[in-house]
DNA sequence: CATGAGAATTAGTCTTGGCTAAATAATTTA
DNA sequence: TAAATTATTTAGCCAAGACTAATTCTCATG
């Protein structure tokens, strides 16, 4: 049911993404951090990220922080580009920015690259096309409202 | 992490749109038709069943199926319709069948009721714009192929 | 250089939603 | 109607990922 396949959990990219934006903006990611980043408990970070060094998706310096190792980083940058994709295709339409952090964060986990690429390919022939886009943007805007 | 929110899970949704299939296509949903239809052990389903029926989603008649009760009814419906409009937006765009199915069970339970209104939209407006569509559609192509 | 604050870890628990194997119940059929 | 088949349930298990409470480690500072 829940088919994680054999790719990395939700729960790990999730953690890997976060890794990346908290060095990219604070210079630094440790456990603390991560923890009130994802709003969860330093206990549960420590757990996660003994197994993101485990299999070698990060490295871990005690009280300096983590770093990403190539193949962590790789599926960080995935991800990061998933999540903007997402992202600008829904706030492109007029998406509340409040539901469109909410939804992306649901649904980037399970989209395969094909979809992923149809879907960047639309938003950039939306923002190319005002005529088409105003109309889309019109009528979410009037059933988002009335 | 997991946000299920007060929402019902996204299992218990893959369980009312299941069940509301099987009643539409072959008349009747028993525990072994579920659990053949969601590639899962029957036990699994037995004990997800108790769940549903104590929560009031199902009404549950030994060796005759199950039924669904007004809300359970309501869950299915909504889940239906997303899923409806979620294959219906990639598929227009010329994703390949295989990914779609995949793809909007990975999604469907992670989508507001804006985004879905705007996916909706749009593809509205995506099929009566015949000139914007093979646009995008020529786009997917070259690049899910080369 | 001792100590207190903050960071990290350990130990033990919980929930969800799967699983198998074995037991039981209902239906169908000979 | 008794036997065979099919459906269901029970019991006990597992893994992922959360949690709290308690403990240990490191560092900065007086």
């Amino acid at each position: 049911m829940t088919k994680t396949g054999n790719r990395s959990s939700s729960a790990v990219e999730d953690y890997l993404e976060r890794i990346q934006e908290l060095i990219d903006t604070k210079g630094y990611a440790r456990v603390v951090d991560i923890a009130g980043s994802l709003g969860i408990s330093q206990a549960s970070v420590t757990n996660m990220v003994k197994r993101l060094d485990a299999e070698g998706f990060v490295r871990h310096e005690k009280y300096r922080g983590l770093i990403l190792t190539e193949e962590g980083e790789a599926i960080a940058r995935a991800i990061a580009r998933r999540h903007r994709i997402l992202t600008d295709f829904l706030k492109i339409m007029g998406v509340p920015a409040s539901e469109v952090e909410h939804d992306v964060e649901g649904m980037e986990h399970h989209l395969s690259a094909a979809s992923l690429t149809a879907i960047e390919v639309l938003f950039k022939e939306l923002s190319e096309n005002g005529t088409f886009l105003s109309k889309v943007r019109d009528a979410v805007g009037r059933m988002t409202a009335g």
